[in-house]
DNA sequence: GCAAGCCTGGTACGCAGTTCCATCTTCACG
DNA sequence: CGTGAAGATGGAACTGCGTACCAGGCTTGC
């Protein structure tokens, strides 16, 4: 963590600023890379050496909010994958929440470029492999189940992007996003559930209490537990004690 | 019909040969647009008026594609929705089964190049929009229908590439694939039946047991507890408690 | 303090895609 | 047939992205 990587963060940020404050005066297309540069106070080379394209400075943290995900869903166990896969989504939803105004200047520009909206693309077809990736293993992996895993997790990336995008219009506030969010994840669970019917018998799947609104992940070590509603905890106290044996 | 127009098909046909031939024996970004047009024997000038892209010259018949689908889903009637839903994505693999191998080539390029993969997408997020242009017509049009028409939509146009790209692989005939794919969308009606069925009132969802503690997350919002031992759970119960008031 | 690396920025290059223009073809009409 | 208009063609020049290469400055380790 040396002085040297704190200004090298730093420096990318002003990068990052100056390209965003350029496309809002000049427009996407209507930036050059040069000029981003420029404004920046860096050479072009360094430019390209810290974003593989001009693209991807609009998009500057998918990368990160990949491997979160995909960390999230590795913590899943048997039982806990809906909440894993709910959750997973929130981070995304989150980060955009933290970005705030300049998500949806980004929003905004990507409506306009069309180049900006394939990139887009990319990202959510990304989202969906990943999700894809881990369902499937969780439904066991054999080629019967892969049309459903796609299915499901294309069903849980829309449906995200649905209530992200209204946030991102303007149409809905933070927090209503965030109910609304887990409202439709609430709707699509029976969807998911029938996409998780394998054409041949399941692996039997005891009652772990998922629908309670409590999941937890143990192996030995130590177990962490999520409540969605604090306020009714001590209701769930029975359930959780369940779920840790 | 004039001799002109003719002429100018024939012309694109040898554009789009030459391009192919041309991938196959240097790949994609070996090959630039001055070859191609050189082979073809016009100019380069001519290459772009045909092809919006270079990358376009490898998807031709998506334009066509796109508007034959919209024709067969406006001919749908209350009642033969899903009919015209099956048959418009009918469609799509019927093209690509005509086209052959051609087809096949095609995919392998995608499967190697980016650019190229990013342009398939883009095809198919343009029928996953017009799919849903038209579902959420049929459903009603309204905001809250939306959501359902987009998951729908999403779930036929997976379910079709599912089946297309097996047959792209060459891992079924053609045959195999026409009925595997009716089997696959026999198999996806009650889903579309379910996102059909209008979503529960705005105003609020009553009380069910099943959903205890999932739905009022509006306070405290959700708590993750680490538990050092589980098999202490117990004893920090009331500690616990204590923190999440 | 010196040498071995890396980070930086500059130059040059290839190529996609656009614009402009001169030339050639096609077609309609007298 | 002939002619003029409209459109198609290809060439040349230009912008800008992305890459390769190189030289100079800065950090890092001994």
């Amino acid at each position: 963590m040396s002085e040297a990587v704190n200004s090298r963060n730093h420096q990318r940020e002003r990068v990052i600023s100056a390209a965003f404050d350029l496309f809002a005066e000049r427009g996407y297309e209507g930036t050059t890379v040069e000029a981003i540069a420029d404004r920046a106070g860096v050479g072009r080379t360094t430019f390209f050496r810290m974003f593989r394209a001009k693209e991807s400075v609009v998009f500057p943290a998918h990368d990160r909010l990949l491997a979160a995900i995909e960390a999230r869903l590795t913590t899943a166990r048997p039982g806990t994958e809906k909440v894993a896969l709910s959750e997973a989504s929130e981070l995304v939803l989150e980060q955009y929440l933290r970005e705030g105004e300049r998500a949806r200047q980004r929003y905004a520009l990507t409506r306009e470029v069309e180049a900006l909206r394939e990139r887009e693309r990319a990202s959510i077809f990304q989202y969906e492999r990943l999700f894809r990736r881990f369902i499937h293993r969780w439904w066991g992996g054999d080629r019967e189940t892969l049309l459903r895993a796609e299915l499901a997790a294309n069903a849980v990336v829309t449906a995200h992007n649905h209530v992200l995008r209204a946030w991102l219009r303007g149409e809905v506030g933070a927090e209503e996003a965030r109910t609304w969010f887990r409202e439709v994840i609430r709707d699509l669970d029976s969807q998911l559930s029938w996409y998780e019917r394998p054409v041949h018998a399941p692996g039997r799947r005891e009652h772990t209490g998922e629908h309670d609104g409590v999941s937890a992940a143990s192996e030995g070590g130590p177990a962490v537990i999520v409540v969605r509603d604090a306020n009714e905890f001590h209701e769930l106290v029975p359930r959780i004690q369940e779920l840790l044996e």
